[in-house]
DNA sequence: AGGTAATGAGACTATATAGTGTCATTTTAA
DNA sequence: TTAAAATGACACTATATAGTCTCATTACCT
């Protein structure tokens, strides 16, 4: 009732053309990644992720192997595009900033997060990968532009200044409290978090309020 | 094989005392949480929470309810403890630091956390209580030991300064990648992220490293 | 064309698990 | 002393779910 809304025309039976087997993997996915997110991996079945994707299970089977495998596939399929970002030279330290916060705060990142940190026991793995990918290229790619902005000696601030960005807000989001922050709050807030640590571009260093 | 291994001695037919009814609860509390942080929540079935607090089925349905009701009770009872720490004036705002570094960052309470953020969706109530029993007291007695140490004017610090404390190495602890820091690695934290928002003691403002 | 591969539809199996019922046993409470 | 309450042991029900099998259908490939 809450997933498959928009489409319920079922598919045509037989083999699928080249074109409809080319997408019918990244149809899957999709439809995974709504329903782990908003259910769990435990608690979602095959025949559920199959209806939303308007598959059978005989074709998760063949592309997957099995829910293991989907559920694997579906979170590195996503965790590559987390910190995917285009250009690197268009933004300021003060953008990227901002930019980290409202991507790692909205619903998609958190609820990847809450599925990854739940089986981390089951799928250690894709912990490692979600790690990796995710914060462990933040932080980078705010090192390079704290050492561009800044010089050589605050680079160690590269850490701490994402802890910060991520900050009680961040907590608060993977407990499902708090809503996602607007892209307004987003900016304040990685302003503040700068601010904090000395990394303002020229205003005045101790922050006024570092909530969303 | 992993969780009941010290006592396998089967317990007494009929109505127990008042003595064992009393400490019986207790006993299913403890027992349950050692099964939960093991296995999660959806993967944990009734017969091995049974099996592990010596009791049967029927017990924990008259004490709890459901299974659910079980785990509800779990998390509210641990988490009552997570900040009941007993003299507040027994510490220095740096040695506070380093304990909630150590304890934030134990077994226990890492898995905790990742129960309930995992089950969040099923009881947002619990993620309503671990935070403000937890991160929100944490944030509020680091504010009092900042207002006595250093003044009015850096308390609004106490909740970056938690952030700090958390950090990188929570996240990896969450996610399973990094073992527990030793009290003195946690120490060693401790003063990092004070030194970064310059509430250091006394010592030189930039910190070395922030890592464990 | 004709053979093969991939799919939908849906039945089917095997298993796990939440929760209940029954009965004997032991303590409590009056 | 005695009825009632609480428990262990364990069978039992109902349900859910992972994964497989069969068959008809359709597209691909030579």
């Amino acid at each position: 009732m809450t997933e498959q809304s928009q489409v319920t025309a079922e598919r045509k039976r037989g083999r699928p053309t080249r074109d409809e087997r080319r997408a019918r993997e990244a149809e899957i996915l999709t439809a995974a990644l709504g329903v782990f997110l908003s259910s769990g991996f435990g608690s979602t079945s095959i025949d559920v992720l199959a209806s939303a994707a308007r598959v059978t299970k005989r074709t998760i089977y063949a592309y997957f192997g099995d829910k293991a495998g989907l559920f694997t596939a579906m979170v590195k399929d996503l965790a590559s595009t987390v910190s995917l970002d285009a250009a690197t030279d268009r933004h300021t330290l003060e953008t990227l900033a901002a930019r980290i916060v409202f991507r790692l705060h909205s619903d998609e990142l958190v609820g990847l997060h809450r599925l990854v940190i739940a089986e981390s026991a089951r799928f250690p793995e894709l912990a490692r990968v979600l790690h990796d990918q995710g914060d462990a290229r933040h932080i980078a790619r705010l090192a390079e532009h704290i050492l561009a902005e800044q010089g050589q000696a605050r680079v160690p601030l590269a850490e701490p200044l994402f802890s910060l960005l991520l900050g009680e807000a961040h907590r608060r989001r993977l407990l499902g409290v708090d809503p996602a922050p607007t892209a307004r709050q987003a900016l304040r807030h990685a302003r503040a978090s700068l601010a904090c640590l000395g990394l303002a571009p020229r205003t005045g260093r101790m922050p006024k309020n570092l909530s969303l």
